[in-house]
DNA sequence: AAGTTTCCGTGAACCGCTTCCACCCGAGGG
DNA sequence: CCCTCGGGTGGAAGCGGTTCACGGAAACTT
């Protein structure tokens, strides 16, 4: 004997009130009489009440559930982005619902405007700029829409000035001595999943290495895929054409954190023969003593939500673009700081 | 000039037909003669029509929309998990979305009944058994649910023989010389998210250690978190307590990873001075050359994708529990199979 | 040829909620 | 004392669909 569900209808009747006093209550409304509204949440609690999003979207008020869109990959980035804007979303009572972008016939469902992601409250599009997919470069929903770890001229943006990282990295590096080698995160070999992130990276890299006297060739450029055993390939690689001490910069800490390993395995030391540098600022990075161009992706999480909350709330303004600036993190991996990397 | 939506309404009349018609070509219901539905398929297309799912949902009719509910930890589980889960989903048209049980708070939200995860045609519930948090151990919701990577005699459910794996683990560690250590995977301190499963690893294991007739002392267990590092300071304090040869039962790849790569750094050489078994079979696993009981965590995120599709097409029959089997996979880490490790 | 079926279609009712207009009532103004 | 005004409230209309009772026409029956 499964009760069904009550509905605004059961609470109304319950609280002796109309129906339009009870969605009043529910949405926040001035208008209803103290000792009313009271009588409403109490009808409410007894009959285990609880409003329905879909109606409520339906009926042309909020869902009070956000969308995002992701490319839902097991890395640090993704699940340190959702923690900031989970953040900000539980304090003001919106849900968080994610869609993950994992194969390219799922990026061809999310094109077609069929999906619950698009009829949300509003819609947190991270990494992939899928607006050039679309006429006009809208997406097909009249919600508001941010984007993360991407920009774009028609809808605000969170981004990382990634570039600004690179260039840190390469004046950094150029002030040791040795050659210097970079590690370049390989695209997606599909067009739809391609990110222009470590390019600009490595851009910039090689631009604050010129400026610095010390041109990059690129045969010292390695490609790799986004993981520890690419740092490890690439180091053996580097080896064959130099021999240490020599300098590594990382597109990603993860890569970096190959380099490290691969160091210590061949019996090199880390900060010494091998300094090695990476880029993202994950948390292991610190635990495991490397130096890293630090970006903060909470923060950037935390914004875009931000920015997407006012939007909800009927800012009407222009387009805007939320930089972030990337910081050096120094740690044992380049040698200059802290002791040892590595206390027994 | 945002030209609204089109509706059901603006397709019946472009094709000439009744509402009812346009709702039944949408739904696939047989009772509409080809010509017909060819006439109204048109119109759609002309129009760029899409049916909304709140509508749907709101009808009485289907959202072709899944829910998952599950930690989202950046680790290679979920994402072999919700890969499974995908790919069945596809197939069927049918979307996913994901709900991340981030933080208490989060999972307070998640037990009152009022978010969209409740509300879409099905659940899926990775690895918290939240059953146990509300009366009579059923879920807020009248849906179907299934659970993976747990058990529940309520529900669908899909798992390992955690256990079982343990055994295995143990079984074949006893054959090799040299002491025997385990590394478990400490729980969360907050009880909502407990877990059982590595505590299950570890009682196999035990288990078949002691039918082996080398009966595991409490003082060569080691606990730490889910990472890496951790699996480093287990190997040394591994090592203070014997010396090599020994052999290391982690109860995670990850852990057993961080086990090896101390090892390599210590100038040992794992298969031989230490014998590292992981325990989760992923692909990370095989890179490094890790001997691992494996699990198949994309077939059984498939299945129960499958269970939920039964159920949501009708199927009324009692709770169903799929079990799984891990399966033992030797490499180079346990010193018995291919040549050597680490090739150069 | 009239009575049944079968096949296709139609549109009203309804899902659970928001919104808006109408209405009531007591307070303040003239 | 009559009017106006505005806070508080009730409920009809409508959001975009599904469903179901119902009906017209063509195809079968005797």
């Amino acid at each position: 004997m499964k009760r069904k569900k009550p509905t605004i209808h059961d609470v109304a009747a319950k609280a002796g009130v109309g129906l339009g006093t009870v969605s009043r209550v529910l949405n926040d409304h001035p208008a209803v009489r103290h000792e009313t509204r009271a009588r409403v949440l109490r009808a409410m609690e007894e009959l285990g009440y609880a409003p329905n999003p879909h109606a409520r979207r339906i009926a042309g008020g909020r869902s009070y559930t956000v969308s995002v869109l992701l490319p839902f990959v097991a890395t640090e980035f993704y699940r340190r982005l959702v923690e900031g804007i989970e953040g900000v979303l539980l304090e003001q009572r919106y849900d968080l619902a994610l869609f993950p972008i994992l194969s390219l016939a799922r990026l061809k469902r999310y094109l077609e405007n069929t999906t619950l992601a698009y009829l949300t409250d509003g819609l947190i599009l991270a990494s992939y700029d899928l607006t050039e997919r679309f006429e006009e470069g809208r997406l097909p929903t009249e919600r508001p829409v941010v984007l993360v770890d991407a920009q774009n001229p028609r809808y605000d943006s969170v981004y990382l000035d990634n570039r600004l990282g690179g260039r840190l990295a390469g004046a950094y590096l150029a002030r040791f001595p040795g050659p210097i080698f970079a590690i370049a995160v390989e695209e997606e070999p599909d067009r739809a999943f391609r990110r222009t992130v470590f390019a600009e990276r490595m851009a910039g890299f090689q631009e604050a290495l010129k400026e610095a006297g010390r041109p990059f060739s690129p045969d010292r450029l390695y490609i790799t895929r986004h993981s520890q055993e690419g740092g490890r390939l690439a180091l053996r690689h580097f080896l064959e054409k130099a021999s240490p001490p020599l300098n590594v910069f990382a597109g990603a800490d993860q890569v970096a954190l190959g380099v490290l390993e691969e160091a210590v395995r061949l019996g090199l030391t880390p900060g010494r023969d091998v300094r090695v540098l990476g880029f993202d600022g994950h948390p292991f990075a610190e635990e495991a003593g490397l130096s890293t161009i630090a970006q903060p992706v909470e923060a950037m999480g935390a914004r875009a939500a931000q920015l997407l909350l006012e939007r909800m709330r009927g800012y009407q303004g222009p387009p805007r673009e939320v930089r972030f600036e990337p910081v050096l993190v120094e740690r044992a991996s380049t040698g200059t700081p802290p002791a040892a990397l590595y206390v027994p």
